[in-house]
DNA sequence: GTTTAATAGGGTTAAAATAGTCCTATTTAA
DNA sequence: TTAAATAGGACTATTTTAACCCTATTAAAC
């Protein structure tokens, strides 16, 4: 159905949500999904993917929290997805060859595979920066 | 996880089957899905959604099958997904605003929408005449 | 007219992916 | 030592996708 998935949509929230606290404050996961309105939970789980990805930073036990790992003009949309969602396979056979039945006779797969990098192209085109500065302007 | 359906790529495998065949000729679902390698009663099913989209013909009765119901300069893959997977949704909340708990608070909707309509002008700038150009050329 | 080969489509089941929960360990400020 | 936080494994539930089954309808061929 080429839709993002619930986990994406929170940590771009939540990548949001620290960007516009500014670099230095820690915010503890509950304060961001009270905040934003999620599930405490599960928001933990996308916050644990992007810290992988350095896009958030951890600070550990009491008072502690996450904060951001880079500067916003330095992470895009792209880099949250695959942080979050792993490398993108728009086709099946991108996550293994014998996911498709007709991979040695497809004759789609270069279309495809252009087709994918230009929807990258398009999430890595927008920093959160810039994302900021359309939602906020 | 931003990926297509399998129900598109049968569709999209049998449009350009159909177009390779001549716009006259008409191929019945088990000579497609035997050539290309798909399940036919789940091709079937694509079949019918192209039709409805008038993308196909159908001939009803023995010695039937299908046709392409619109010259291949005509056809976008943005149709076929259209056809086959219904409007886009990027976001859940496309689908119906209470699909999402954070609605009436999200800001990111303006650029999710317009990174869909980015999405579709993608599939939408690809007609199945180009796609075979460049599957053959 | 009857048979036969095809599309049309409803309904059900199976499999996979996504979403959400639970529990325990670890860290560190107070 | 306690308490408040992240870290992460494991499990369950829900939703979506894929596949299958069965019957009706259509129309050519005989
Ligand atoms: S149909 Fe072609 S492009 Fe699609 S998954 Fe199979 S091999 Fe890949
Ligand atoms: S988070 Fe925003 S864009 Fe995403 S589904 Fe909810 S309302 Fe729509």
């Amino acid at each position: 159905m080429l839709q993002v998935s619930r986990k994406f949509e929170y940590g771009l929230h939540a990548v949001t949500y620290l960007a516009t606290k500014g670099l230095g404050r820690v915010v503890t996961v509950k304060e961001m999904a009270d905040e934003i309105g999620f599930s405490q939970e599960f928001l933990s789980k996308a916050m644990q993917s992007l810290k992988r990805a350095g896009i958030a930073a951890s600070v550990q036990g009491v008072k502690g929290g996450y904060t951001l790992g880079k500067a916003i003009d330095e992470v895009t949309v792209a880099d949250i997805a695959l942080a979050i969602e792993g490398k993108p396979h728009l086709v099946r056979c991108g996550v293994k060859a014998d996911r498709c039945e007709i991979f040695s006779s497809c004759h789609h797969r270069g279309y495809m595979n252009t087709l994918q990098h230009k929807i990258q192209a398009l999430l890595a085109a927008t920093t959160i920066h810039s994302l900021l500065k359309e939602i906020e302007g």
